[in-house]
DNA sequence: CGAGCCGTTGAGGGGATTCAAGCTCAGTGG
DNA sequence: CCACTGAGCTTGAATCCCCTCAACGGCTCG
């Protein structure tokens, strides 16, 4: 499917099987560590497991002292909070090759429950071990602070499209994130009803009203396992006379 | 008002007198270079300048290629977007010490419009200089990163608190924000009625009409030049009752 | 003094919420 | 095998909160 990023003959000169794994992985370019030369992928091989997780999995909860951070490499993580009034909301999703719980980078606690919405695979880095290349590595914590970047536009484009305006077109804008997520087969992830309603302020009756309403206009299919497929051009038809 | 943080002697041996300035200056235990040692600021000294602005200036636009950041010395600062469809929101605000503008020291374009919601001072630090210490100071990338932290968090929250639930409680946690920047005199700035509205994603009216409400209850009371003064109990039994 | 901006308040309508009932479907156990 | 159950989804009806439209008052400024 794709091209090895690594000639052969390297490969062969890593010990560690793990290591090679590494640098063979198809996210690898896209994520934290192909900022990482291949000499320090060796040294630091030992460390990082890749963990799968169903979905719903609970991989690390708001509050908890941050021990590693996670580059997702297949799947779809949400973000979560609960307000002081008990109720939750989700502020923002993640996909393959983005990194989360970068605050245990910095010692700190995590800023928000990561959910897995499906199965999902992540590399799991400690903490400590990006402490100890962070000394020497300065093409790292460069990479670092784009993901940074990156997580705060997310957030803060998210706030602005996801929760202003009338319901449907906060769903088209929901629906305009959820393809950048698609699936090789194109299909995207379609959360529950009353997920939806945590992402954009809204009643989960509000949400199924919606869907079923796209649905009537074409503009999706409904398949099983929250699942759909979504026509590119009604979907952008649709957000322009929601102008 | 407050005492020097640098000894007398130390401020005589600096030949520069922005260094001078700099080491003395309020913020800066908190702000981005209190990570740096003096003599690392001795050297950086001769690039930093110091301009005010006033209300409603445009420290930069979303869009433009970045080319400084800037740590706030006084004032507030509010983070725009617009919309394709024409709607402005405000995604979060920045007070003093806080650190703005950091997708410059990437090269990118900045994320945001960044406006001056009452007069504002701050220190402009060119992108380049940042990545000259880069190599050199990792004290100061880890605080850099503790900062893209921070603004992080700051755009999670308020996309969490300020854009859910009935408009009077919306009113009230925007209320809970804007005590956090209070000046020395314990005086909050009070946006404009549309600006609150593009905070909390209402209309202008039902703004005014919340204002209103709040200062018959006592919660508020209203002073010219777009301060207020609040009453820091009623706030708080009234964020309890709206549950 | 008229023009324009900002804020306030009222009236009316509409979109979203709430309350409620019924539907499908998978899992369970008689 | 099939009733029973509960979770998730859908749809309807009534209510209400907020938006829109509108008029008006205070204020600054040319």
């Amino acid at each position: 499917m794709s091209t090895k990023t690594v000639p052969l003959f390297l490969q062969e000169a890593m010990s560690h099987p793990q290591a090679r794994v590494c640098a063979a992985c198809e996210v690898r370019r896209t994520a934290l560590f192909g900022a990482l030369d291949l000499a320090s992928l060796e040294r630091i091989h030992a460390h990082i497991g890749s963990p799968s997780l169903p979905a719903e999995a609970v991989l690390y909860g708001r509050g908890r002292q941050g021990d590693a951070v996670y580059t997702i490499r297949s799947g779809i993580v949400r973000f979560e909070r609960v307000s002081e009034s008990g109720e939750r909301r989700i502020v923002r999703v993640a996909g393959r090759g983005d990194l989360i719980g970068q605050e245990a980078l910095l010692g700190r606690r995590y800023m928000d429950d990561a959910v897995a919405c499906t199965p999902v695979e992540v590399c799991r880095i400690p903490a400590t071990l990006v402490d100890h290349l962070g000394e020497a590595e300065a093409a790292l914590l460069r990479e670092l602070m784009r993901r940074w970047h990156q997580a705060l536009e997310e957030a803060e484009a998210w706030s602005a499209d996801l929760s202003t305006g009338p319901a449907r077109r906060r769903m088209l804008k929901l629906l305009a994130v959820l393809v950048r997520h698609a699936d090789e087969h194109g299909m995207i992830w379609l959360p529950r009803r009353d997920q939806i309603g945590d992402m954009l302020g809204i009643a989960l009756e509000t949400a199924s009203r919606l869907v079923s309403q796209l649905k009537r206009d074409g503009v999706l299919e409904l398949l099983p396992a929250s699942r759909a497929r979504l026509d590119p051009d009604r979907l952008d038809a649709a957000l322009d006379e929601a102008s």
